[in-house]
DNA sequence: AAAAATAGTTACCTATTATAACTATATCTA
DNA sequence: TAGATATAGTTATAATAGGTAACTATTTTT
């Protein structure tokens, strides 16, 4: 790989050794959301490895873990709670239904909608997910110190937590 | 909104107030991968308002901050600079190309490569496009103090800047 | 009872991202 | 120097995420 060099940006001939392979000292570096870009890119690879023996993705593993913790929770609710469209929830339970890892139940008081709950099957599975889950962010996040990864968590949830959308 | 309440997982008929909007308390909560999802979101959301006016794109924001930053980068320097595959740099440039921010200047030396250059007009939006950007990450961060938002990039930066794959 | 609202669904459309194959040049090697 | 190999860029294509609009079945409102 050749050496970054910066020069004049009004020089306009090609140049020999002008070739850049990461953005340090660029302003691009202090732009929070290419960091958050960059560091979600490398979190989901180790995350999709991880998962890949169970052939679960994010959206899937956070379905699992929200219907997990509320039993009975409705596709509705589940789109607020993940911020997602409920079009998307219907093909995300699908495919969980589909495998044997939750199902529909219609709701004898309102019969529009839908609880969802886990089944054995998926109440073992998701166990596991959060195990394997927990490790590959361990892995992800090896050059940060036990303090510095919840302190990361922290900042992070204090920006997404913030009302003001209602992202 | 009905409050959220949780019940035991083997409880198979559907509930009449399980219904959560906030995964709070929710192993979720832990998982750095969500966190920097749901952080992202937001902070793409205010990035794109920001960059409405000029119709730029994310991903074409950062190529004209490194061509900007590395006058005569080539296509493949690129690519690796900002991780993202040789095909979408061609239509990334053939964007900024066409709307006059960039060109293409074949190189003597390998007439293989292509440096590639900013315009005038190029090298004015990108200057007016730094500002909005940060003014666009403050707002999209006031939850967080001056020095919590250093400490976040700090450590968003030393995540994805450690060598491991060459993500 | 009629109108309006809600939960879920279907169909569709767009943008993003990855893969494979092609061209033109350049480099290596024998 | 000829032939094989590698590289930069491109095109075509496919998979997927994500979002909008419109439809059905219910429930709630008036």
């Amino acid at each position: 790989m050749t050496t970054p060099k910066k020069t004049s940006s009004s020089e306009q001939t090609p140049l020999e050794e002008a070739y850049p392979t990461t953005v340090e000292g660029l302003v691009l570096e202090e732009r929070l959301g290419y960091a958050l870009r960059r560091a979600q890119l490398k979190v989901f690879k180790h995350f999709d490895e991880a998962m890949r023996e169970h052939d679960i993705r994010p959206a899937q593993f956070s379905s699992l873990v929200v219907i997990e913790g509320y039993p009975g929770v409705t596709q509705s609710n589940l789109a607020q709670t993940l911020s997602i469209d409920p079009p998307r929830v219907v093909s995300l339970i699908n495919s969980l239904e589909e495998r044997g890892l939750a199902l529909r139940v219609r709701c004898k008081r309102d019969r529009r909608s839908h609880g969802i709950f886990l089944t054995k099957t998926g109440e073992a599975l998701v166990e596991r997910l959060k195990g394997l889950a927990e490790q590959s962010d361990l892995e992800a996040t090896q050059s940060l110190s036990e303090i510095e990864r919840r302190q990361l968590l922290t900042l992070l949830r204090k920006v997404y937590a913030s009302e003001e959308g209602d992202d």
